[in-house]
DNA sequence: AAATATATTAACCAAAGATTAACATAAAAA
DNA sequence: TTTTTATGTTAATCTTTGGTTAATATATTT
């Protein structure tokens, strides 16, 4: 499975940095940030997995970071992390929107189980086949959860995940424009110039097995992304 | 909504009742046991929603308590309570299967937020239907029960107890995604590399048996699970 | 024409899966 | 009880798949 992405927001730079070691260290890819304020733009910049907000912090505290951060995503879930024990105050982050709540100091290693667990409870939860996972593209037709194309009179071409995923979200945004920026985010989680590059080799690939149907290609915008075109 | 019911597994009677009494005005149907040999009499005489156990008890701890739940009973959600903070204690619990964990005195507040909670998301997990023992894999018969697979104009093969269940569950999923790490969890009870390993032993294993019949076969899909195929 | 962006192919590496066999353990039979 | 047999796990090995990067070529914009 992939690495998930953890953006961990500590004012405290000696335990922030222990703590972010230690979670790299299991796999995880963390990003810190020191304050609110940055934890803010970082967490607008990147797609996290999980967040995991310090109470106490100046400027901005955790409680209205995760306001903040509840108003761009409601889904992505929070830990808060604090010194208090205080009643009002686990309660203050539960209705904020918390996930969990640890108090410090705390064992590392059931904070990792809680992450896991977090993780898994939300991977769980997204599942039941809200998403639309077939597609009908010229005459081809797509199932993104068995990862297969199919052409009339041919044996379905299978899929490889990035492959599937990247011509889904071309098909969600058909005749459309689907920006560069967008696909490199949400399936390379990364937007960089190698994920750039990589996704080009499969924009190569996706027009190799499309190219049997004429009314079907995927054109590029300069600068901005790609386009599925189907002529009807 | 159904009042929802739990078993309270404490032996300290003042806190148990107490507790008991927190959870009836809270809408629950509440069974309380004080030790883990009458908590299991109870748990098998009943259909809980829910389990909160005490760890320390005596004659049969929590933990003990939890594992002897768990074979009858993978589904239901189980809280410990513990006065003990101790790591190992903590991971303990959660290896065993725990939903959640809460550390004496606890809020009770923060408790019934996470009997909400678990109940909550064990309600839209979906669940096939697991009853269903006979099975038609084109040509084969399977009977779940009696742990055989028949071919016409041969003898009935026998399946072992893994074998049968993994066939089952792909039956359950026929022509569609059974993700591997359903079968680990649900058959293996446990998800990593060598269960895994085992899983993909079991999969040759059935891949023989079915090979009889050119319309039927198990694809693996790479990275999520494997897919009986039948052509009709 | 220089810089930037995109296209395509191929080489490479890592992860996942398949298969067979060795080993361990528990249930059944002698 | 000891011996078989059935079942399941672990190991070893091989194959396939998936993804990144490099190399090179072609477009597009400034």
């Amino acid at each position: 499975m992939e690495a998930k992405k953890i953006l961990l927001v500590e004012d405290d730079p000696n335990f922030g940095a222990v703590l972010k070691d230690y979670l790299m260290i299991n796999d995880f890819e963390v990003t810190l940030a020191k304050n609110g304020m940055e934890g803010f733009e970082k967490f607008k910049k990147d797609t996290f997995d999980l967040c995991i907000l310090d109470v106490m912090m100046p400027y901005k505290d955790g409680y209205t970071l995760a306001r903040e951060i509840r108003e761009k995503n409601q889904e992505v879930p929070i830990i808060f992390l604090t010194a208090k024990t205080l009643k009002e105050d686990v309660l203050k982050g539960y209705k904020v929107g918390a996930d969990d709540y640890l108090n410090k100091p705390f064992d590392s290693e059931v904070l990792l189980m809680k992450i896991k667990a977090i993780i898994q409870r939300k991977a769980s939860e997204v599942k039941p086949d809200t998403t639309k996972f077939e597609f009908e593209i010229g005459k081809f037709h797509l199932n993104s959860k068995l990862r297969f194309l199919t052409y009339p009179g041919q044996e379905p071409i299978k899929l490889s995940p990035k492959e599937c995923e990247l011509l889904k979200m071309l098909a969600l945004h058909e005749n459309d424009l689907m920006p560069r920026e967008l696909a490199l985010t949400k399936i390379w989680r990364d937007d960089n110039y190698f994920t750039s590059r990589s996704m080009d080799v499969y924009i190569a690939k996706l027009r190799k097995f499309l190219k049997q149907d004429e009314n079907v290609e995927i054109l590029n915008i300069h600068g901005e992304g790609f386009r599925l075109v189907v002529k009807k």
